[in-house]
RNA sequence: CGCGGGGUAGAGCAGCCUGGUAGCUCGUUUGGCUCAUAACCAAAAGGUCGUUGGUUCAAAUCCAACCCCCGCAACCA
């Protein structure tokens, strides 16, 4: 029995669940049950980033008091992440009291590598932000969102020297000490670390209250990734525990657009705190609807919980872990979504499920014992290389061959000739194939894979609502 | 010449690394079956594999150049 760590990106909580926070969550979570069919013991990790200005600010127009206004939405996470279907065992909280002291003692421990340094740039007081050099001359001076002309602003800040690790950062990357994938995104990622400068890794408390407070220096306040990569050892227990049982991490999910982070500052804290570097990052893609990005201004969001609410997790997960691509960018739209709803869950599995049952109970057959299940090589290579989506394939495969087989075989004939023998042997191989098949879909759809299994032993007998009715 | 991904049937994708009859799912058409949720099974139609050139007995696959789409470019799920 190996000991696995899986994480999630923690998501910052200035807003609602997104689309995209719940493939983070599916992914781990099937990679979590797999291991645990394996019979691995599974630490899954699942927080919230609730630091920083825009919670800071969106408190205060709301008119509550930040924490509050942080607990509730911590709260909005977990409950969302139920809803999925995902079972985490730990979940960190960067307000928690424990987080913030033991980001200190890790700041604390990377002060060899930390000075203070003056920032100077342009800045716009009505976005509270520094803006590159580009945006200036893009902007021609003036801020498009304030009309203010942006002013020339300087600040002290800590920062982290990145420029110590990068070459022992590059050498871990290429020699997959830590694998990143997909395979592509490593290259990518290596011509980034080339171009990165040192991490600022502060603000002066005049500009930033809501975060943790730099060990030593009451003017300043940890900056964002300091504080939430952290969260991923502080959760173990780093550094009052010994956390070598689980750490280093099996394997860290992200959203693409934070892999940078995982890869090149997170393995810098880690090589700086003496402690070993995750094995795996998953990066997986954006999801798209109809090709395009989804945000606010366009107003194509999908609300999760929308979808979860009209077709329910199992659905959900379906959609999510078959039909999005597990590394790359995908679409979604609700007539894909319930075209694989009803055409695949309910006309393949769901029918299957209802024909094959129907069929025992009407012949009087049944098994006193689950049958003995292997599983197959080439589903647990799949697995074990994270492709979720190839191995979902893999099993559905599966599926339809049951539905062939029953044609092929065709008991109902057996059935009218009395071949009785015949009839139970062929009715038992049909349901040792959907048992298997059910054991092989039990990470992707835990709901869906349980009921069948209770269906197929003992007595077997039909469900009576369908597992999926047509909608 | 910033970096990366992609361009294969009406749609979505696999195949490319390791050249050898172009494949899967959905959709369409036709046939079969009746155990099942008007489901299931089979067959057919449908492709100049972005363009041009090169290597080779043979190129979707290797090489070169070009065109087009999409991400990223440090507070974005």
């Amino acid at each position: 029995m190996e000991k696995i760590y899986i994480t999630t990106a923690i998501p910052y909580v200035n807003g609602v669940p997104h689309v995209g926070h719940a493939l983070d969550y599916l992914l781990a979570d099937t990679c979590s049950r797999y291991q645990k069919m394996l019979g691995n013991d599974v630490r899954f990790q699942a927080g919230t980033d609730e630091h920083g200005n825009k919670i800071f600010q969106k408190a205060k127009e709301l008119n509550v008091p930040v924490q509050e206004y942080v607990d509730e939405n911590a709260k909005k996470f977990q409950d969302f992440i139920h809803l999925l279907g995902a079972e985490y065992t730990d979940f960190v909280r960067t307000t928690d009291k424990d987080h913030e002291k033991r980001v200190q003692e890790i700041w604390k421990k990377l002060s060899d590598h930390i000075y203070l340094a003056k920032y100077e740039g342009w800045y716009c007081t009505g976005c509270e932000r520094y803006i590159t050099d580009k945006e200036y001359e893009e902007n021609h001076g003036v801020c498009p969102d304030h009309q203010k002309p942006y002013e020339k602003l300087a600040e002290e800040n800590y920062y982290f020297r990145l420029a110590d690790f990068k070459d022992k950062i590059r050498e871990a990357i290429s020699s997959h000490e830590i694998l990143i994938l997909p395979e592509f995104r490593e290259k990518e990622i290596l011509k980034l670390l080339d171009d990165s400068p040192d991490v600022s890794i502060s603000r002066p408390k005049s500009q930033l209250t809501w975060g943790v407070p730099v060990p030593d220096d009451e003017n300043q306040v940890m900056y964002v990734w300091m504080d939430a990569l952290s969260n991923y050892i502080t959760v173990l227990g780093y550094p009052d525990k010994d956390i070598s049982d689980f750490w280093p991490a099996y394997a860290q999910f992200v959203g693409k657009d934070i892999l940078r982070f995982h890869t090149i500052l997170w393995p810098a804290m880690l090589m700086a705190l003496g402690l070993p570097l995750p094995k795996t990052i998953v990066s997986h893609g954006m999801i798209l609807v109809n090709g395009q990005k989804m945000s606010k201004s366009i107003g194509n969001v999908v609300d999760p919980l929308e979808v979860l609410d009209k077709h329910g997790t199992e659905a959900f997960r379906y959609y999510f872990l078959r039909h999005i691509d597990t590394f790359a960018d995908s679409d979604f739209t609700w007539d894909k979504f319930e075209d694989a709803y009803n055409n695949e869950l309910a006309n393949d599995l769901g029918n299957l499920v209802q024909r094959l049952a129907t069929m025992c109970k009407k012949n009087g057959f049944s098994l006193s014992d689950a049958p003995e299940i292997e599983i197959s090589k080439e589903y647990q290579d799949l697995m074990n290389e994270f492709r979720f989506k190839d191995a979902f394939d893999f099993a559905w495969d599966k599926v339809q061959n049951i539905n062939k087989k029953i044609d092929d075989k065709k008991p109902w004939v057996l059935a009218k000739e009395n071949k009785e023998k015949e009839l139970s042997e062929v009715l038992k191989e049909l349901v040792t194939d959907i048992t298997e098949v059910n054991k092989l879909l039990s990470p992707f759809l835990p709901e869906t894979s349980d009921k069948i299994a209770k269906i197929f032993v003992n007595e077997i007998m039909p469900p009576e609502t369908p597992l999926f009715p047509k909608k």
